[in-house]
DNA sequence: TTCGGAAGAA
DNA sequence: TTCTTCCGAA
């Protein structure tokens, strides 16, 4: 496609590695194959995570109920902004729900039967069809890793081993970003890339490996231009915790249990498990919070909840938002009703459900 | 409103 | 491969 949207171009690393800044860019899996003629754009299920986690759009879709539900409020508004991003000015809700439904069968979402416009993700999934942390880790180990499987299926395993300490010292070997060698072996020195075949490239990548969507990952936060809306990948918005069934069966206890055994996990100012750990709501005692099936929003260290935080939300936002496809050099016809800017709807609350 | 087949685009 | 478009059925 000649399409010639900003947003595309926002989502297409910058050409000089020196200001891409390792880890703060989606990484590969985020985008379609290399070899997928429409690679670098941005996938569906990606575009309705971002969306869920900016506060402006809460009225228009918004995590709801359950781990990984969400609700589309405005289902043509939802509609409009995926079509601006893929510069479909004919995009309606009709098709867009055609797209999630092929996730159905991929089990990245499925549908929350009853409930109005309410779909599930099932992270576990999202992440592992697009980055098999668990076959890097397997690779690692020499014995096969795989989820158990969840209620919405994931990679079963019936064999599956327990992750062992020995495991988790493995992936803990790596080396850790803001570290000395991090940077070459996280990411390719030829293209500043991520590394995919590092140990424990979710660290850095925002990836959690199969737990987690991209916005929950990382301890870092700053501003992110490069991606739109100022989007940051590892923004820890809120977002409501998974059930301990979507965890595989050495996640997280274990995990954080065998962090008592690694001395290098949770020290230095780079990545560590104990942010991640955080993230997911869970701390390094080996108790898991007894409330945790019965939040439906991650309570962020420092923050009340669903506010957001670290910085990942910025006021500034508004000047990447696309709302405009005029610049579309195809299907752009009859787009009247895309150049409205989303920021004007902003307040409508949606259409109710 | 939701589902999924079919054809086609990129 | 990932949608986009269209459409009939439930």
């Amino acid at each position: 496609m000649d399409c010639s949207c900003v947003s595309d171009l926002l989502f297409a690393p910058p050409a000089l590695p020196a200001l891409w800044t390792p880890g703060f860019a989606f990484p590969d899996w985020a985008y379609k194959p290399e070899s997928s003629p429409g690679s670098r754009q941005i996938q569906l299920w990606h575009f309705i995570l971002e969306l869920l986690q900016k506060e402006e759009y809460q009225g228009v879709i918004a995590w709801q109920g359950d781990y990984g539900e969400f609700v589309i409020k405005d289902p043509d508004e939802v509609a409009r902004l995926w079509g601006i991003r893929k510069c479909k000015p004919h995009m309606n809700y009709d098709k867009l729900s055609r797209a999630l439904r092929y996730y159905y069968n991929k089990r990245i979402l499925h549908k929350t039967k009853g409930k109005r416009f309410t779909y599930k993700f099932n992270f576990s999934k999202v992440v592992l069809v697009n980055y098999p942390l668990l076959d890097v880790a397997a690779a690692a180990t020499g014995s096969p890793l795989l989820l158990t499987p969840g209620p919405f299926g994931g990679a079963p395993g019936p064999d599956a081993p327990p992750l062992t300490p020995e495991t988790l010292q493995t992936l803990f070997s790596a080396p850790r970003l803001g570290e000395p060698g991090a940077r070459t072996a996280l990411f390719t020195p030829e293209t500043d890339k991520l590394r995919l075949d590092s140990p424990f490239p979710f660290l850095g990548s925002g990836a959690t490996g199969y737990s987690k969507p991209p916005g929950l990952l990382g301890p870092y936060s700053r501003a992110f231009p490069e991606c739109p809306w100022n989007f940051n990948p590892y923004f820890t918005g809120p977002f409501p915790k998974l059930p301990p069934s979507l965890y595989p069966p050495f996640y997280p206890n274990p995990l954080a249990n065998s962090l008592g055994h690694l001395p290098a996990a949770g020290a230095g100012g780079g990545p560590t498990a104990a942010p991640l750990l955080a993230a997911t709501g869970e701390s390094l005692s080996p108790e898991r919070p007894s409330g945790l099936a019965a939040a439906p929003r991650l309570a962020l260290p420092g923050t009340g909840g669903s506010e957001p935080a670290l910085g990942g939300k910025d006021d500034s936002d508004s000047e990447l938002e696309i709302t405009d496809v005029s610049a579309c050099s195809s299907d752009s016809e009859g787009d009247e009703g895309l150049l409205v800017p989303a920021k004007a709807k902003e307040g409508k609350g949606g259409t109710g459900s």
